[in-house]
DNA sequence: CGCCTTATTTTTGTCGACAATGTGTCGGCA
DNA sequence: TGCCGACACATTGTCGACAAAAATAAGGCG
């Protein structure tokens, strides 16, 4: 079943977008392999040798690497290398500041103009992420947890709020493959599948600042478990500025 | 001083980068085209057409439709055509909703973080706007109103922030030259650069409730000025939801 | 011995041609 | 006459090769 729905799902995105067959084959299939770390930041990705990796010409491969780029995942250096983006630690704070903002504005959103099905999406993909929580499979937990958020902004209603969130999204996918990779098969993750049905509860009741409080709840575990990961790893001298994310005092 | 600084600045983005020394030419003539409405919304854009046009290879053409296509100023049918993203003032009130909340936290992040140099580069592009108003030549107004406010976003040290703000703003110059063309010669964008220097007042003044309330007004005028505008136009057939920029400010 | 100049190498940028795909049209058939 | 299918057209997607730019390495000169 699961391989199936997996192989599936693959198919779809792969042929219901004859768009760049084989450009959006590629493009998927860096992004999941920059996601999850199996590219590490800042190795060089070289074309030609992509090209010949992926068994097509460079086009497609230029066209996959122009999108990552305007994604922030890779950067270009002009008429010299390309590599994938690397993760500046340091602007982690500015990232959750950033990733809080969308994600409150969003989820209120939805609270406010959310219909019958926009819940039913989103209690589905709640779901859905509970599932992949106990296979454990990182992609697909950043997957449907990015999946779900999105159902949110989705019911939000506003296209530019959503994608933007989207773009924060992709990008943090990295720094969670970063701390899952580390984080053992512990039941961790459980308060942030029940916070995901807290946040629904909240945007079917109407609850704008229920869910906005929500919103900033669950940012701010990110934050801490992923501030707790950079301590336990690289010591303490980790002190970015805890109190980026809001006024409510920071891990101190 | 400023027009040599300025033109400089140009220069460089254009000649520094050889980074697709011809695909960007192609990029950025396009992008002009479209946000001064030179190419109308809905304009197919064939990449032939263009090539010859340009009197250059359809590669650098696709690289920078790419690029515009991210942007959102292009769309691209799968293997069927391409045009110029057309402007769905349905969505006016969605814009604005983004657009003032970006505006408003990037601001607010400016009068916390801004430094003396800052606002120096502030004031220097507050002027430089003042100025293209008495040449009133639209594409700088758009353009130095759009580098003003990136100046602000600069200063507010938030990279994501101000990325999505200045992704916001391109959108929005194409709505901005939608009623320059209709607006005359009018004294009608004194206030629009009186309000520059308030911000950049309230701003050195590490005013964050001012500069937020600034920022605010800001966003409604150009709503308000726009909503007129459609109205005068196309008779008063747009109620488009007025209410959209009210309370649902979101850095609480 | 060190530095400047220059050739080589590597990688990206561009080109022109070919293949794939979707649309609209025209003709045949019930 | 109305519908179905095949054909041709237009446009995008992909390919392999060539050109340009930059770093690196080699060699000559002070």
């Amino acid at each position: 079943m699961d391989s199936q729905g997996h192989q599936k799902a693959l198919r779809e995105t792969a042929d219901r977008r004859t768009r760049g067959g084989r450009s959006n084959a590629v493009y998927e299939t860096l992004q999941r392999e920059i996601l999850t770390l199996a590219l590490s930041p800042g190795e060089p990705l070289d074309e030609t040798h992509l090209a010949q990796r992926f068994g097509m010409s460079r086009s497609p491969i230029r066209e996959a690497l122009n999108r990552l780029v305007m994604q922030g995942l890779v950067v270009m250096l002009t008429n010299r290398s390309t590599l994938v983006a690397p993760l500046d630690l340091a602007k982690f704070p500015r990232y959750v500041e950033a990733l809080d903002l969308l994600q409150r504005i969003n989820t209120r959103l939805a609270a406010e103009h959310r219909t019958a099905e926009d819940i039913a999406r989103m209690r589905r993909l709640a779901e859905a992420f509970d599932e992949t929580l106990v296979e454990y499979d990182h992609f697909e937990m950043s997957s449907t947890n990015k999946a779900f958020h999105m159902a949110i902004a989705a019911a939000g209603g506003n296209p530019y709020l959503a994608q933007q969130y989207d773009a924060l999204l992709d990008q943090g996918r990295r720094l969670l493959h970063l701390h899952f990779d580390f984080l053992g098969k512990s039941t961790y993750d459980r308060p942030l599948a029940s916070e995901h049905h807290e946040m629904v509860d909240a945007i079917e009741a109407h609850d704008l600042d229920g869910a906005d409080r929500l919103a900033h709840a669950h940012t701010r575990q990110f934050h801490d478990r992923f501030l707790d990961y950079l301590r336990t790893n690289y010591g303490a001298g980790f002190e970015l500025d805890p109190g980026a994310i809001g006024k409510s005092g920071g891990a101190r």
